[in-house]
DNA sequence: AGCTCTTCCTGAAAGC
DNA sequence: TGCTTTCAGGAAGAGC
């Protein structure tokens, strides 16, 4: 599933190809997890594509959309999309077969075309006006942006699980299941402690875990379990290097305990129990 | 504040 | 073998 380092991958795809190109028209398959496809229809074309990068685990579109008839300023308008489970985008030559459950096609002036395709549509795309506010306003920072002060100022104190916080986009903004595992793994933190519990060291090597795991993440281009692939079609490599996501019963890499899966905050939670070891449950005496 | 449960959706895997 | 059931999960919303 597309979390942080996939979409950074997708992104760093689409920076080489799309800078400069011009949406020519956009057509639309089914459209239940657009915000407002007409608008889509009826904005892009004609639009210069400024930018491409990525919030969180957002892509975000930067588009100049030129005012006909007047001498205004090109209307700036950020179209943001979120890739959910099963988001794919893809650029592709206008022949190329066109893949089950393609929702949307950007077809560009360079003759080439930006597919959308979302088995499950729990992907998200929408369109912001600049100026108008938008979504991403309430995301905490993102985790290879902070400082080790910033991190840790964004964790300590709350009396929630270490993994819920984790997982919680308002809190940090671009980590998910797999990311988070690996990095509690790494920084030998049990997912059920909860942050309020946590030393300052503790969470000072979770920083550090979090940053070289998202790192070695991009650099091996994401995990691909089952759907993702980066804007080529290409599967990354990182799902080989997994200590404890979907290992459950195979041997710890540091210790040769058997990972443990848990549910924490409604999540597959994998751990090792002997190098992270379950907070003792305070048990009052009778 | 933060937990659980539910919803969205499909395909893969497990169960019978 | 072939059908049915279960499960996976990012995010949002309800209810507690």
């Amino acid at each position: 599933m597309p979390e942080l380092p996939e979409v950074e991958t997708v992104v760093r795809g689409l920076q080489k190809v799309l800078p400069g190109r011009r949406i020519v028209e956009v057509r639309l398959g089914k459209t239940d997890f657009i915000e407002d496809p007409a608008a889509l229809e009826r904005e892009l074309p004609g639009s210069r594509i400024a930018a491409v990068r990525r919030y969180g685990k957002f892509l975000v579109f930067d588009l100049e959309s030129p005012q006909a008839g007047t001498h205004k300023p090109a209307l700036l308008i950020h179209l943001l999309i979120h890739l959910g489970m099963t988001g794919q985008l893809i650029t592709c030559a206008p022949d190329a077969s066109i893949a089950p459950h393609t929702h949307v096609f950007f077809v560009l002036d360079d003759g080439r075309e930006l597919r959308y395709k979302d088995p499950r549509r729990f992907g998200n795309m929408q369109m912001v006006v600049q100026g108008n506010g938008s979504p991403l306003g309430s995301l905490g920072p993102d985790p290879l942006e902070a400082t080790e002060t910033e991190f840790v100022q964004q964790l300590r104190g709350h009396r929630a699980r270490i993994k819920a916080l984790l997982l919680d986009q308002s809190v940090l903004r671009g980590m998910g299941n797999i990311y988070a595992d690996e990095s509690l793994w790494r920084a030998r933190i049990n997912p059920m402690r909860l942050a309020s519990s946590l030393k300052e060291a503790e969470l000072r090597q979770l920083y550090r875990a979090v940053q070289t795991i998202l790192k070695e993440a991009i650099r091996l281009r994401g995990s691909s379990i089952s759907d993702y692939v980066d804007c080529s079609g290409e599967r990354g490599e990182f799902q080989l290097k997994h200590r404890v996501y979907q290992r459950e019963g195979k041997k710890c890499a540091r210790c040769k305990a058997l990972i443990r899966r848990v549910i924490v905050a409604g999540r597959s939670s994998h751990f090792c129990p002997n190098c992270q070891p379950v907070p003792r449950a305070r048990r009052r005496k009778k």
